[in-house]
Parts: C-alpha cells; sequence; structure tokens
DNA sequence: CGGCCCGTTGAGAAGCATCAAATGATGTGG
DNA sequence: CCACATCATTTGATGCTTCTCAACGGGCCG
C-alpha cells in the first residue's frame, strides 16, 4: 500500500495539527515528487547553495547543521519521517544551513512549481504547511533556550524528551526510542564535547534515569527526565491527546 | 508625511528584499491598522497567549524572550523598527514566547483578517512577507550558533555586528550606532551573565574594538570586531549592496 | 581477522558563574 | 534646583562546570 501511496508519511504527520477534505488529502498524496534513497551522511543541500527545491523525509532522519569558523559544528534540528524539508529556506538566493543524512534515508524531492501549484490550489494545505514551517522555528526557539540557560544533563534530557514525544507513535514500545544520534552528534546537537556527554550519559543512567543500547534508548524515568530538562511540549504545539504524556 | 503613511518604515524595510508595484505599495500603506504607543517594558504579548493579530514596528525596539523555569530570560531576537511582528506565529493556539518593549515604541496592530485579505488579493506581497519571516528564522539560527559555539567575546562581537547591519541605514554615522539594551539585556540576549558582559565589553574596550556610551556605541575596529564575532552577514539575506560594508 | 569508529576513563586547565559590595548615572518629587 | 531613590555599571574573590589533551577498550564491518 505504502508502495502506491509514497507521501503518506506526510499526510500522517500534517494530520496531527491541520484537517482535510478527501480531495485534499488526494491532493497531497498525488503532489508530483521524485524519490530517492539518501546514503547515510550525504549532504541534501549545503549552507550557500541555491535552493533547488522541496522535500519530504519519507523514512529515516536527517539533521541541520551548520558550522563555525573554527570547524565546530551546531546541529540545528533533527528531522524525522513525514517532516518537510526546506520549506524554511523557500527560494532564498542561498540556503543558510546544510542538510544531511544522519542514516541511510528516503526523500521524495518536490519542486518549487510544484508545490506553488498545490498552494494555490488549496489554501488549506498552504495553511498547513505554513503551520508546520511555524512549529519547526518554534522547536528552534526551544533548542535556543536549553543550551543557553540549561546544565548539560538538562540539555541531554531535554533532547531525549523532545525526541520520545515527537516519534511517539512509533515508538518500539512504552518507553524505548529509537536513537538515531552517536554521542559525537549528540554533543555537537547540545554544544557539549562528546567527552562531556558522555560522563554526562553515565551520570543519567547511573542515577536511573535512562538506559541506552546501540541504537535505542530506554526512558526508565519520565518524570525525573522530564524534570531535569524543563521539558514541557508546548512548544510542539502537537494536539493535548498526543502532548499528554 | 509620515503622520499620512505611518506605514512607511514597513514598506522601507520591505524594499530592501523585495519589489513592488506602484499598486502593491498603496495596499502596503492602507492595511487597516491601530497604530499604539508602547511603554518601555510593556509586553505586546506573553507565552503562552493566544495571537490576537499581526503588527508592525513603527519606531523603538522590542525583543523576543522566553524564560526557563529558574526564572532566567532567554533574548530570542531583537526587533527594530520596520519589522513585522508575530507573523511567526500565525493563528496558532498559544504563542512561544513574550513580546516585550525595550525602549518607547510605536506599533502598528493588524489584524488576522486584514492580512488575509492583503495577501489573497496580492500574492507578491505574501512572497515577500514569506520571506521575511524567512529571514527572521535564519537570524534565530545564527544567533543559536553564536551562543553554542563562540566566547563570551565572540558572541558579544558577533551581535553588535549584526545590530550594526540591521540599522544601517538608520546610523548615526559611519561607525556609531544607537544601542538599545543594556549589559544585563545584553547577557540574556548572549547567554552571559551580567558581570561577564561588563568583563567582556571592558576587556573588548581595551583592546580598542569599540567605545560606548550610554545608548550609543562606536565601532572602532570593524574588520577586528567581525573577527571576534565570526560574522557574515549572508545569514541576514540582505542585498549585496548593503550586506557590504 | 584487522581496522576503524565509538564509547570510556583520567588528569589538569580555563572560562564563566556566583556572591557580595561599591560607585556612578538617571529621573522624580519636594 | 537639590535630595533622594533607583537602576546600571564596575570591581574583587572564589568555585564549579565544562573543555582540552591523551590514551585505552570494545564492537561492528569489510
Amino acid at each position: 500500500m505504502d508502495a502506491f501511496q509514497p507521501l503518506m508519511p506526510l499526510l500522517d504527520k500534517l494530520r496531527r495539527r491541520s484537517t482535510f477534505s478527501a480531495e485534499e488529502s488526494d491532493a497531497l498524496l498525488a503532489i508530483p515528487h521524485r524519490a530517492s534513497a539518501i546514503q547515510p551522511g550525504a549532504y541534501l543541500f549545503r549552507d550557500g547553495d541555491v535552493p533547488q527545491g522541496y522535500g519530504v523525509l519519507l523514512a529515516g532522519s536527517l539533521y541541520r547543521q551548520k558550522f563555525a569558523r573554527d570547524g565546530s559544528r551546531q546541529i540545528l534540528a533533527v528531522h524525522l519521517a513525514g517532516d518537510l524539508l526546506g520549506l524554511d529556506q523557500g527560494t532564498l538566493a542561498a540556503h543558510d544551513y546544510s542538510l544531511q543524512s544522519l542514516s541511510r534515508a528516503d526523500v521524495a524531492f518536490i519542486s518549487h512549481q510544484a508545490m506553488l501549484d498545490l498552494v494555490v490550489a488549496f489554501p488549506n494545505i498552504a495553511q498547513a504547511l505554513w503551520r508546520e514551517t511555524i512549529v519547526d522555528a518554534s522547536i528552534g526557539r526551544e533548542w535556543f533556550v536549553n543550551i543557553a540557560r540549561l546544565s548539560a544533563r538538562g540539555r541531554v534530557a531535554h533532547l531525549i524528551c523532545e525526541l520520545a514525544t515527537r516519534q511517539d507513535a512509533a515508538m518500539l514500545d512504552d518507553s524505548t526510542i529509537d536513537w538515531p544520534l552517536t554521542q559525537e552528534q549528540l554533543g555537537d546537537a547540545t554544544g557539549l564535547t562528546p567527552v562531556h556527554v558522555n560522563r554526562t550519559l553515565q551520570a543519567m543512567r547511573a542515577t536511573g534515569l535512562i538506559s541506552s543500547q546501540r541504537h535505542a534508548l530506554t526512558i526508565l524515568d519520565w518524570a525525573a527526565l522530564r524534570d531535569a530538562g524543563d521539558f514541557n511540549p508546548a512548544y510542539l504545539h502537537l494536539p493535548i491527546a498526543i502532548a499528554a504524556r
């Protein structure tokens, strides 16, 4: 079925915050696109490139990043399946961040024109895309405050809470989530060195907050983790049913 | 003349990144609005409030902020005259940050409906507003990287460079800019304590980068300041003519 | 089986926070 | 116009969080 409806992850994600008529749903699933498999570590675009179109992440995970002059990397956001890509870059003259794959991923590429045709024909879809972009920016602001205001333990705890909440339905069981990040990448996302990330994770395991395997992470004490990370899911702008946990 | 064209600061700002027909310019200046004087320190809206409409900052300066649970404040952005307000919050159920005035300010309030009417009638204006929102998000990402990756000196230097570049035309002379922030606010914007901001500024004065008066700041060595703050104005997405300095 | 990335551990240093208090500016009311 | 309250800036001493540098062990993949 998914083979015939490759854009279903997009529709699923949009439905969390918007509702569509049957006609609109059909139009979303029928967006002209070119699906492509992305190798781990490949760039979809780089800081400074000219935007060539939009995308939808069908499977896998990607991250946005910028580099400082000293070569250090800051991860700005993690994209999960269903996320729209590059919408926040519009048709500007140049991208202001890079988009790289974290794992093997499937991406559907959509031309600027195809997207424009869609939103002109369906204002309600335009509104839904606009809403997703706003939420995206909201998540960025939340990350900002975390890095600026929380301790190492708080930053790591917050990111764990966010990814758990965003994966939600896709969770393996009630408390174990996919964990796509290495400790080095977690450091690049939280503004910490890998060494300190390691020590922070050890402390969190020692105090019974989490346990972690290779590519998975188990939340042992959600209340304590949420508390440590000062996590309040309001910034995700999810329906109450999903946000409550 | 400004008395008859109160929204002129908006048009001036939009023209830096977009071009408009005479008809479009007229439509922009004719947006139905209610102008209002804002007292220093007053809130235009608070985190969690329901968005009531949009705004244009006609004069003065505002800042966006979020609070961490421990009460510490993070300033997310500084708004200068001509900036659009709350566009990035759309018609979501709740604001995810607070908007407070830094000085006495004049703001034109615009209803959601009036803005919707405008962008439906003039797609080119919709595009221009979309572009401003994108740039806004781009500035947010740049701040993020600064706070996460630069030293105290670098963060302060970068913010000075940005405000100088954004004020640009409004600069008093070639190197002196309006400086609306106290040292405490500068700390809230850069993720530093006021004490450390003070010491950082002293070091920058001692090394001949800047000199500062009460509400003004003079850049003595632009090259060194740009270097210290790793400042590259690309993220402002300004026309080359303005970005080059 | 070997190389390589990832995770782990240790010791020492640096940058920034914290706490406390003094000095200097600004605006207000008598 | 001066006295005073308030806010912003400055200074000093101390400590903690996190970084840096260096090395070692373990699991995964070719």
